[in-house]
DNA sequence: ACCTGAACACCGTTCAAGT
DNA sequence: ACCTGAACACCGTTCAAGT
């Protein structure tokens, strides 16, 4: 996709005349990400893309840093779906392993996506709100709001440590002789496995409790 | 630390006459690391530091990249210890365990260490025979070759994932509840936990395939 | 074999100035 | 409010040339 030819009377060659806005400028970011990946992805060329100058993008964005996290936050909210724990069919394993695979899935979808998602998303407030709805969910299993808060971050870390690897470029001329998909799912199959173990060994002992000489 | 003032009568600041080496240039390396973090470490400034021209460098290393790799194979190397299956006292789960803490605690001694840890290590011939040597070592639990390398696989992406959490800038200021060693001590029992489910369900077939009608 | 000098083609960021 | 021009202080990498 090579530059468009400006029309002579213009100085601007891709770019209607309004203000950008920052949604607007990150949104150009990923799409350019997925023609350069990150290396490639300077503010030069984020700027020519854009129409403007790299100065410009200093006016919306303190740096570039700031930039490359709102990628990482617009890239969580594409992948992560509010739980229905109305449904009376939610499962929570389900809906935990669906969203570790669709975490995996979405920074395995772009260029580099991994090492965008790895880097710390903006705290923005809908976020926040997001994210409790999430260990209100995941308490529907039994497990307390610590060990929710705790198996959600173990799993985040674990969809974008495997696709890291799974986008490095050593993994180019590797002797892979265990897929991505495998290794994943091996991964988090097994540590749902344990979440299971401890909710088993919890409902035991409730109820060696309730009935202590049974 | 500053350079070190030069005699008058040599040109080379802080080295002695002879030929520089990979392991001098990588040790260097991970010193200078340590002192200006990974975005500060540039082929000039760890030219200056080994008292050469940042071209001289690309007489060792093919670029940067290879460089960082092999700083990311000797904190490998710096971490793992062979296991002693010999020892009638060796217990897979604490061997495990332990390897898994070692390489998050070794990520975190260094500045950006998990970041180095998280790059490729170079495929030499001896890294190859350690992990034949471990996968050996954890087959001793019972699971399969396959598993045991998925499992190795699955705890040094998740320790690494883990410590890069830990050293990542946004964390300076982030309501941190979760500390960085509960939440992966979290992790790593449950995914334990996990693999002797499976262990123990393998067990429970067994046993009723020898005693059908028990 | 090992290193330098000098260059090429870039970077991120700042800031006065423009509109 | 939004953007430009121009500069500052860097980068990684190449390559002929030196010893």
């Amino acid at each position: 996709m090579k530059r468009a030819a400006a029309t002579k009377s213009t100085s601007q060659p891709a770019r209607e005349r309004n203000p950008l806005d920052r949604p607007t400028i990150v949104a150009t970011a990923l799409r350019l990400l997925d023609e350069v990946g990150v290396d490639g992805l300077s503010t030069r060329r984020l700027a020519a893309e854009l129409g403007i100058k790299s100065a410009s993008l200093y006016w919306h964005f303190k740096d570039k840093g700031e930039l490359l996290n709102e990628m990482s936050g617009v890239m969580f909210e594409e992948c992560l779906r509010r739980p229905n724990t109305a449904d009376p069919a939610f499962d929570w394993v389900d809906w935990l392993a669906d969203g570790c695979r669709s975490i995996r899935r979405t920074a395995l979808s772009r260029r580099d996506g991994a090492q965008v998602m790895a880097r710390p998303r903006p705290k923005a407030p809908n976020t926040r709100i997001d994210f409790e709805e999430n260990v209100k969910a995941l308490m529907t299993s039994g497990l307390t709001d610590m060990e929710c808060r705790l198996t959600m971050q173990t799993l985040r870390r674990f969809a974008i440590g495997a696709a890291l690897q799974e986008q490095s470029t050593a993994n180019a001329g590797a002797s892979v002789v265990l897929s991505g998909e495998e290794g994943f799912e091996f991964g988090l199959q097994t540590f749902i496995d344990g979440l299971k173990t401890r909710l088993a060994e919890r409902a035991r002992i409730t109820k060696a409790v309730r009935k202590p000489h049974a």
